[in-house]
DNA sequence: ATCACGACCGAAAGCGTTTTCGGTTGACTC
DNA sequence: GAGTCAACCGAAAACGCTTTCGGTCGTGAT
């Protein structure tokens, strides 16, 4: 309670200059052993802790970072996000600097945001998340010259600093899962194509096939947006197709979820006429009926990664093309993704209002 | 790019001084009208945006608010967390403050930050959540003078600000509608005591009970930890018991989702043989099946008040005491709450080891 | 004994605001 | 036409830190 203790206190008492205990507790060259040793155990004692505005203006520098928290489309990201953030606040804690959420309402928004904190500074780097292919800030932060790290890369990322998961290899190894097990017809749900992620994982996902040697141009693909009705609609157009899928590659877990609703409404069970993989690892997964196969990149490390990269930029340690890393997401194998069985398609031509002669090809 | 513009370029721009630069666009009285709205011209113009660290210095306060993130137990809260903080940044953000997070390790970190805190005073208030019972938070930040406003009540909140969920009223209101349904085998699954919210929220099961006109005392009562497996293994043994609930309050939609799990591996499905109400209002729990009936309160607003309350705190416009709020929770209708059907659990009986006297009770 | 030179420290100038305290105008009173 | 009083503005101190620039020692070399 009372005053906190000042840097003027502690030289007071030990009838030092303000300037030399400044230095002392700085570690500069020109200060005596002695001197430094005494003037930390002041300082311990008191329980001084430096006034960081000060500090800050005097530096010119504000030890502090921004994470923009995407917030347009809350469904998909929200569950993880804390983690990642956690995983921030935890790296930039042991080096004394601070984290701060920014939620911009829009796009416009969000840029507005960033015109602001180039003038004042008093963020000194920021963490973006949710890149689209074609992503405007990339430009602008650059022109802006706040230096920045982006959690997933973007076709304007070729020079700035990133983190992204392979997402590519992820969905081709899924796929190549898939094929392992059998699977001939394998289908994908994406997401909208604006996000990079997005269009990652479908390239992931054609690749694989291409490699399993499937037909990349007749393999059942659907669009939807990031939710769960949307992943149970296009499941609901694959069922629909005269040869259904029986392995489907779905771009997130919320979308595998709504998938496998879809499935059951079908009358059938997901992971044994439709095998399914998700992506995210989100925990929830493992609670649902069956649980949910998925690929999981940790999120709190990634977390970490960030902020280390961000502060060594802000520091000008390094460039911003010298960080950039890819992680690999790995597989969490759970219950839907199974062998496929035995032509149960067939059984439900019959079923099905319309029938049509069944393509060739596979 | 370049050099972001100050007090002293606009007040050269025009020919006056720093200070009544800055008393103009602080819309100080003895500014002339006519120079106000020069000077905000050229500000606008100029971009100018003030040196938040001198500003703050100099106004010896820190327009930045710290909200203390529980992270002893991963799981339950996640997922509304970000929810939370985004309300909370979009409320200061009006104001023209900072939220910035912070992530103890342990309970003794957490005192040693408001230690620190309270030294550097660089946050200026703290918004805590996860409250305990007994809670040495409370304690300590009174000692230290920090303003804060705790998401949850504590024993030792009764002269602090707090904003909480009237969760005794909730559980009250839960018991209460699974009675109206006919429900008279009500049970509980109850969170770990220490947290102040799990005994307020049996103590509302145990007031729901009472009003019923049944017996709190023979009431079954399970009490586990706030996760996936405890709400399963408090279910299972729940459905051990000589009479198995017909109905089951539980603690939080994680152990609702848990439960579930049990109820379906007894070869029973929830919301027939067992009915069950969660809470928290996850959005998963309607993409399960059944669809969990639950209870929300709203995370954002929720968000907005903690920030606003402790805004006026921080500014001494409002006394501790003054900022206490209970807000209501809302049931959310999805299908795990309907009327018992008739005597299952006798047919059950032959199946159990053991088969006691049902004893009489109710 | 002088000179140079490190080693160590103090004085003081910033960093960019806010805010107090006077000081200069002009109009208005009597 | 001297005095009063607003109205309006500038100078300067303060906030608490960092950092540059000298300055004072004692030591060893000459």
């Amino acid at each position: 309670m009372g005053e906190p203790t000042r840097l003027k206190a502690i030289a007071a008492q030990l009838n030092l200059s303000q300037s030399t205990v400044s230095r002392a507790l700085n570690d500069y060259q020109d200060i005596s052993a002695r001197t430094k040793q005494l003037v930390r155990e002041v300082a311990d004692e008191l329980g001084y802790q430096p006034n960081m505005h000060a500090r800050r203006l005097a530096l010119g520098k504000s030890e502090t970072l921004g994470y923009v928290m995407p917030w347009q489309d809350r469904q998909a990201t929200e569950s993880f996000l804390s983690e990642l953030m956690a995983g921030m606040a935890k790296a930039l804690a042991a080096y004394g600097w601070d984290l701060t959420v920014l939620v911009p309402h829009s796009v416009d928004e969000e840029l507005e945001l960033f015109q602001k904190i180039a003038r004042t500074r008093h963020i000194s780097g920021l963490v973006i998340s949710r890149t689209y292919s074609d992503d405007r800030r990339f430009q602008l932060l650059r022109d802006l010259q706040i230096p920045f790290v982006s959690h997933g890369r973007s076709n304007d990322s070729n020079a700035t600093a990133w983190l992204d998961v392979d997402n590519e290899l992820a969905f081709a190894e899924m796929t190549a899962h898939f094929a392992s097990l059998g699977h001939r017809r394998i289908a994908h749900i994406a997401g909208p194509e604006v996000y990079n992620f997005a269009r990652q994982r479908t390239d992931g996902w054609r690749r694989g096939i291409g490699e399993a040697g499937l037909d990349p141009h007749s393999a059942p693909l659907e669009m939807t947006d990031l939710s769960f009705e949307g992943g149970k609609a296009a499941m609901q157009r694959l069922l629909a197709l005269d040869m259904p899928p029986t392995a489907v590659c779905c771009v997130s877990d919320v979308v595998a979820i709504g998938a496998m609703q879809a499935i059951r409404e079908a009358g059938l069970v997901p992971g044994r006429e439709v095998s399914l993989v998700g992506y995210d690892g989100l925990e929830i997964g493992a609670w649902i009926e069956p649980p949910l196969t998925t690929m999981r990149q940790p999120q709190q490390s990634a977390g970490r990664r960030l902020a280390e990269m961000l502060i060594s930029l802000v520091e000008g340690r390094t460039r911003p093309s010298d960080n950039q890393e890819l992680v690999r997401a790995s597989l969490v194998r759970r219950e839907t993704a199974n062998p496929p069985v035995s032509d149960w398609s067939e059984g439900r031509q019959g079923v099905r209002q319309t029938t049509r002669e069944n393509s060739g090809g596979f």
